[in-house]
RNA sequence: GGCGCGUUGGUCAAUCGGCUAAGACGCCUCCCUUUCACGGAGGAAUGACGGGUUCGACUCCCGUACGUGCUACCA
């Protein structure tokens, strides 16, 4: 049997960094054994439907390099993809179940639960739920006669559909991750199938689809592990047993401080992103901060995601997406959820991006040093980015730091070490620098070679050491106390621009 | 509260009964570099607790504690 996996979110916002990782490990595992991956958005909920988060989705898999095979988008043999468009189909199994026995109608409004909740609670922590032992309370096909049911449908008496859990039934479970994990049936309420505006709930929909859709394993948040004895029993009523997918409970993945699941919250608190990519919600207006626009690579963000929660057992910590696919196995998945540690995060950009090449990198930099360019005056009229990348790609972590590390390449800098540059100046210093100036000029060839050998020719006639020159020489040329060797900036910006900088602190 | 799931350094984690408990991130020291990084060499830092089982337990079992998830006509 082909192996067939899915994601199946909700388009109700950004794209959270577990949700790519779900999507990550669906991805491997289809890949791993020749099978296909399916996006199914899970749109049963019009109240939480919000504009454009579906394309979103689809745009940060994009980004990922997470191809789905199927998708509302792309289409396929199981279509439609997105639930809202299939909502005919899942009244027929509805039925199926109430002609069973194994659900019923309900009647009660919003209200009327909520007074049983309270009248019937256990104790002051707790609510009563609707089940076994309050469904003989409410009105339902249980406790109606079938002429009363019928009136009230016939009279447009809103109504939903409930699966009667049975009582004290021990549900087993085979989890990939987890093994063997049981329940007692009673602990779980009479879950809404349909709900009275005719869309399904996520239960139904999702064993439904999963059932139409051939899907042979299914990989979650941990989150749902205690709502999948409903659906295991949901698969054995509709007479789908044998055709119900292998389960894995993925972990969750936790907030850095404190305990609990990381949230977009805990982001903005921490600085850090937890989306995938920008997010402009259209109810707010407010845009969260994805790694994309952080500056993180597609790949490394994929390779962080993957090493949260999993590891191949040996040393290796880099892989690429292909060597993922032949080495990931749920097997090596962990129990635990694992705390986000950003840092970590970065230190894997970091190693992407000291492998990647840099003609590759310059492209990549590039629209992070155009947009640094708008904020300068005068600017450098020519450059090779290459080149300059190539020289600072050693100290950046992300994307914008190429600005951050090399801004004097592209323009003159602002000093922002004017006190450590004046440290010890003095006439001997001012005369040293105005005469290797004049020098420059004689130079035979402009390389950071001849320029340092003259430097260093000159430094003893002035009675000076490099300790008393170099550092305010850097300053001159960078503005500050970092960057490449102080000579190889020289070479790149040019006899011009070197001597303007000079000359512009010698007054 | 009930039920489920989990628990190795600050964080990610290896170990599938033999441990003097890997490695990585972060932190600290030193070297390299008369800048900042990179790189190199070191260092501090871990099995929640209590019982079993066993020649031997981080590994298996049982309790306890702690954490976390769920407990909607949301997914």
């Amino acid at each position: 049997m082909k192996v067939r996996v899915r994601f199946a979110p909700s388009p109700t916002g950004g794209l959270h960094l577990g949700g790519v990782r779900t999507v990550l490990y669906n991805y491997l595992f289809a890949k791993a054994n020749g099978g296909d991956f399916v996006l199914r958005i899970e749109d049963t909920d019009q109240t939480r439907y919000v504009e454009g988060a579906e394309q979103y989705i689809m745009d940060c898999l994009k980004w990922c390099g997470l191809i789905p095979d199927e998708s509302p988008e792309k289409g396929g043999p199981y279509a439609p993809y997105r639930q809202s468009e299939r909502k005919s189909l899942y009244r027929e199994y509805a039925e199926k179940l109430l002609a069973s026995g194994n659900a019923y109608i309900a009647f009660d409004t919003a209200e009327e639960i909520e007074k049983m909740r309270k009248d019937h609670r256990i104790d002051e922590h707790s609510h009563a739920q609707y089940d076994s032992r309050t469904r003989g309370l409410m009105v339902n096909s249980l406790t109606l006669t079938p002429e009363q049911v019928n009136a009230k449908i016939a009279a447009g008496t809103p109504y939903v559909v409930r699966i009667k859990m049975p009582e004290h039934q021990t549900i087993t479970l085979h989890d990939m991750i987890r093994g063997e994990v049981s329940f007692d049936s009673s602990q779980s309420d009479d879950k809404v199938l349909l709900k009275a505006d005719g869309m399904p709930t996520y239960h139904l929909a999702m064993v439904v689809d999963d059932y139409l859709m051939k899907i042979t394993h299914a990989f979650r948040g941990e989150e749902w592990l205690p709502s999948a004895p409903v659906h295991v029993l949901l698969w054995e009523y509709l007479g789908w047993k044998d055709h119900m997918p292998l389960w894995a409970h993925l972990p969750l993945i936790l907030k850095p401080d404190g305990n609990g699941k990381l949230s977009k919250r805990d982001g903005d608190r921490l600085g850090f992103p937890v989306f995938a990519m920008n997010w402009l919600d259209p109810k707010t207006g407010e845009t969260t901060k994805g790694f994309k626009e952080m500056g993180f690579l597609p790949e490394a963000f994929v390779n962080m995601l993957a090493m949260l929660g999993w590891n191949s057992g040996s040393e290796q910590e880099l892989f690429s997406l292909d060597e993922l696919v032949h080495k990931f196995s749920i097997e090596r998945v962990h129990k635990g959820g694992a705390k986000f540690d950003f840092e970590k995060a970065k230190w894997f950009n970091q190693q992407y991006i000291q492998r990647t090449d840099d003609a590759t990198l310059a492209e990549l930099v590039k629209p992070y040093i155009e947009e640094g360019l708008k904020t300068v005056d005068s600017r450098l009229t020519t450059y090779d980015l290459r080149l300059i990348v190539s020289l600072i790609k050693d100290r950046c972590t992300l994307l914008p730091d190429f600005w951050a590390q090399g801004h004097f390449f592209f323009a003159t800098p602002e000093i922002k070490e004017e006190e450590t540059m004046r440290k010890g100046w003095n006439d001997q210093k001012q005369q040293f620098f105005t005469d290797w100036v004049a020098a420059l000029g004689t130079l035979p060839t402009w390389t950071h070679d001849t320029l340092e050998n003259s430097f260093n020719e000159l430094m003893p006639k002035h009675n000076l050491k490099k300790g008393d020159v170099l550092l305010p020489l850097r300053i001159m040329l960078v503005g500050g106390k970092y960057g490449p060797g102080v000579f190889a900036i020289a070479e790149v910006i040019g006899m011009e621009e070197t001597v303007k900088r000079v000359k512009r602190v010698l007054g």
